[in-house]
DNA sequence: GAGTCTCCATACATATGTGTATGGTCTATA
DNA sequence: TATAGACCATACACATATGTATGGAGACTC
């Protein structure tokens, strides 16, 4: 029988419960009866419910914000990566991402690990602008808008006509990687 | 002597407890505890706590989101109106939007606030960008991006570099409201 | 096959929250 | 100045959370 929990379990859990519910969940009584267990299970695999957290942010930064930038550093031709960037980055709501950003605002911890990933982003999008032509300046400047344009769509979760949505998008690439200019920090 | 509370009082304790604590501190125990009190007066006053957080987002929307607008809409002269908004909207932290808006990815009537007030913004600023010459369709796109940024930059309290925070704000105003031009959509 | 180790259930003490019931203390007012 | 009403304290029953202590069921080892 494999129906013994391991602590790797607990957190696929806690990220569950985390995008469904909100940090607010993220106690030990409601994630062991979503799991069907008792508390016992929960406090033999992590000392109290701060080190779940922590576990839980460490497990997030692993399996679900450093794939984005890696999938986009192997795959494709990398001249329009910017683009597909945007697109990929605007497609989905990325749900988990804005409960952790709500998480941010409570729990230092959590704080610590959205600036992290938050800073290692921006720099790649920076670097990605100055190698399609912008000046390092501006290449900094833009790249602070469109994250914090990224950060506002995933956490507004308004449903956006999807035709109002996809003109932004467009609009966004326009201003940034606009076609047929090889350096459009030139003008 | 004026040590009696209103409703007002109260409210007034919530707006500064969801500012400093978030949402999470809102209930009736730890508000009676900063104000002085006991909870009698705050059961007297309200009928339970979900009827405060009601009554708490009707205060919120009444004395902090509808002035911004207004404030832009009586001062100054109109043609950089939209300068203007942008460079006050970035300017502080705004840590009590920041605050509601952790709030409403808990709380549905908390969304429901946002959501209107994020309406009226929105179209407001649509309608600033076709007065200075672009085109609907690309107004509305532009109103998305800029609104987009701006809960961005709401919500992300890293302390950016000061210089850096100007340029990207700088850059912003580039694009959808550069100067000596009277129709930017006619490129 | 006795012992050990892993994993979990149960029970307990404690903390913090809710809402209600009841009574007390001011203040205005007739 | 008696009285009604606004405002608050206190006490109770209840719910949900935490962390610890203790013990039990299975598998693994020697």
């Amino acid at each position: 029988m494999t129906d013994q929990l391991s602590a790797t379990d607990w957190l696929k859990q806690g990220l569950k419960t985390l995008t469904t519910s909100g940090f607010v969940a993220l106690k030990a009584e409601p994630l062991a009866k979503a799991m069907g267990v008792s508390r016992g299970s929960f406090y033999w695999h992590f000392a109290d419910v701060a080190a779940f957290h922590a576990a839980l942010l460490d497990y997030w930064r692993e399996v679900a914000a450093e794939r984005v930038i890696a999938a986009l550093e192997t795959e494709g031709r990398s001249e329009d990566a910017l683009r597909r960037l945007i697109r990929t980055a605007f497609d989905t709501r990325l749900a988990t991402e804005a409960a952790i950003r709500g998480w941010a605002m409570h729990e230092p911890l959590a704080r610590k690990a959205v600036d992290a990933i938050d800073r290692r982003r921006m720099s790649y999008i920076a670097s990605l602008l100055e190698k399609s032509g912008w000046p390092p300046s501006r290449a900094t400047a833009q790249a602070q808008i469109l994250y914090w344009a990224f950060v506002g769509f995933t956490l507004s979760d308004r449903q956006l006509a999807r035709k109002q949505q996809q003109d932004a998008i467009a609009e966004l690439i326009r201003i940034v990687a606009p076609q047929g200019r090889r350096q459009p920090g030139k003008v």
